[in-house]
DNA sequence: CCCTCATGATTAC
DNA sequence: TAATCCTGAGGGG
């Protein structure tokens, strides 16, 4: 489930294990240049939103984004032996990480990082995300909030999975616009439920059932058991409790 | 085995 | 709004 959570459940576990050393680059399936990295110092790994950044000294970032399809694989010391089809492969003798089926795995310059950037909205598990800018944007977006949310430049890092279970612990129908209290409200949830998910490793909508969902996915609702509404939003599929989200 | 759909995002129309 | 990227899981035949 490649939304904001993994990401930086990914960027801290590989930051860990990797940052201020020298590491190995390599891109077994070759449609990543990895010559420019390999040998290098990496200084840092970040998430913003659903995107890595590897911060690499003397060398352009690393940017990568999982899309639907992208995964990471853990695969031991190196030489690890990646699996197959692996774009970018990054280790040292005491941990590797393969990436897999990413839709973007590219180097990217200061002004690239820069633009990249200024293109997301606040992250929830940004600890220095504004909560004011991020009602803000919400507010600011057109169309309904089930929209906005999926929308980078107004929350980076909030997928369909968790719109539909945010928008569930709110009780607002996707379909229709927000106050800025509502929106402040599931800014809140927001920053609970995926520092939660980051230590998990999935979506977390209720803390006492890790494993379950509200309506994202279902076809009934898991509190009051009415039929979930299945229609679309943004141009994703949205799952609604038509009893409890008004 | 073939078809459909997916936790995403860009591009073209 | 639809097509695209082109992987993987799951369901029907």
């Amino acid at each position: 489930m490649p939304e904001g959570h993994l990401l930086h459940r990914h960027a801290r576990e590989q930051h860990a294990a990797l940052a201020g050393r020298t590491v190995r680059v390599a891109s077994p399936q070759g449609r990543f240049d990895a010559g420019p990295f390999d040998g290098h110092r990496l200084d840092a790994v970040t998430a913003v939103g659903k995107n890595l950044l590897y911060a690499v000294d003397g060398a352009p970032a690393v940017h990568v984004h999982l899309g639907m399809r992208g995964l990471f694989l853990g695969c031991g010391a190196w030489p690890p032996a990646p699996p197959r089809g692996t774009r970018f492969l990054i280790g040292t003798d005491a941990a590797a990480f393969a990436l897999i089926a990413p839709s973007t795995c590219e180097a990217l310059d200061e002004a690239g990082v820069a633009a990249l950037l200024t293109s997301l909205g606040p992250d929830p598990l940004d600890p220095a995300a504004s909560r004011e800018e991020a009602v803000r944007r919400v507010e600011g977006a057109r169309g309904p909030v089930g929209a906005a949310l999926l929308e980078q430049s107004v929350w980076a890092g909030i997928g369909n999975a968790w719109r539909a279970e945010l928008l569930f612990l709110a009780g607002v129908d996707p379909a229709r616009r927000v106050d800025g209290a509502e929106a402040g409200r599931l800014w809140d949830l927001a920053v609970h439920h995926l520092e939660l998910g980051a230590a998990a490793g999935q979506v977390v909508s209720d803390p006492a059932a890790p494993d379950e969902r509200w309506v994202y996915e279902r076809d009934t609702c898991r509190r009051c058991g009415a039929a979930v509404r299945v229609s679309s939003v943004g141009g994703r599929t949205a799952y609604t409790c038509p009893v409890e989200q008004t």
